[in-house]
DNA sequence: GCGACAG
DNA sequence: ATCTTGTCGC
């Protein structure tokens, strides 16, 4: 798809102070209230408006892709008229980041996409698109159209700056966006996380000084239980989900559980993890 | 100097 | 993220 802001495309290059500057112009682009073009309820198939058949797709998604893999695949017919939802997630080979992009119909997969790209700079907290972003833009170029929302890896506007990865990618594609990550990078949970939360619950997540963009108190994001023992001691942490670009915090975790299917990360975000991970091996020969 | 942080 | 055995639970 498009990038409609180039001036906000990751540079790994930028000083350290240069990507905070960024960071911070970023943010004021972002949107975080809706602007979908969705309904978040009806974001990841089957809901009120169940259609019919189903058919948890197998054999038909074949692989193509090399230095910059792609293939799509037409068939998978959901409710044409519901929402395209991407789901993106990296894994590493070597110096190279894989980004892997897969895009869902009606929860049936319609279309995915990979891209390589050499790694420039290390993890570093807090600046992470720099080091992922060029293969997430790479991946997103190869995709045949354009999703109406996408789930990323990691947080969105729970980050120092309110631009972690989901937000950067969202404000330059201008695409709406949410970011799904595993742990809390920053902000206050307004109730402790140290206990088992009930299948479905949602604990906000506000702002504190460790967010400088933001006044304290704000609702930066949520940490949701997308999945949850039921009888057994041990329990599973919560997911931590934040706004990435024109979606609110209540609509970005409403959008998380309505695609959660049984597993911790909800599906676009698992499916997206599994072929980054597939990827690998294929990958790892073409260099 | 100490603390501290997505993937 | 990545490297890996065993273990728990449905």
């Amino acid at each position: 798809m498009r990038i409609v802001h180039p001036e906000f495309v990751p540079d790994a290059s930028l000083s350290r102070e240069d990507m905070e500057s960024l960071q911070r112009e970023i943010a004021e682009a972002a949107v975080f209230e809706d602007d979908l073009s969705v309904d978040p309820a009806a974001v990841c198939g089957d809901d009120a408006a169940a259609t019919d058949d189903e058919q948890t797709s197998l054999a038909d998604v074949d692989a193509s892709g090399d230095a910059d893999g792609e293939d799509s695949e037409d068939d998978a017919d959901a409710p044409a008229d519901s929402p395209l939802v991407a789901g993106v997630d990296q894994s590493f080979v070597d110096d190279h980041a894989v980004s892997a992009v897969v895009l869902l119909r009606g929860g049936e997969v319609v279309e995915r996409a990979y891209a390589v790209e050499p790694v420039e700079i290390p993890y570093v907290p807090g600046l992470l698109s720099f080091r992922e972003g060029t293969a997430i833009l790479s991946a997103f170029d190869l995709l045949s159209r354009d999703p109406d929302i996408a789930l990323l890896d990691g947080s969105g506007r729970i980050h120092f700056r309110e631009a972690g990865i989901a937000t950067h990618i969202g404000v330059t594609l201008d695409l709406p966006t949410v970011g799904v990550a595993k742990s809390l990078l920053c902000g206050t949970p307004r109730e402790s996380l140290d206990r088992k939360l009930p299948q479905g619950a949602r604990v906000a997540i506000e702002a504190d000084a460790d967010v400088e963009t933001a006044e304290p108190g704000t609702h930066i994001g949520d940490a949701v239980q997308t999945r949850q023992f039921e009888n057994s001691d041990r329990y599973v942490n919560p997911l931590i989900v934040s706004p990435g670009h024109r979606v609110s915090a209540d609509t970005a975790s409403d959008v998380a559980l309505a695609c959660a299917s049984g597993y911790k990360l909800p599906e676009p975000t698992r499916l997206a993890d599994k072929y980054a991970d597939d990827v690998k091996a294929d990958v790892r020969e073409n260099l």
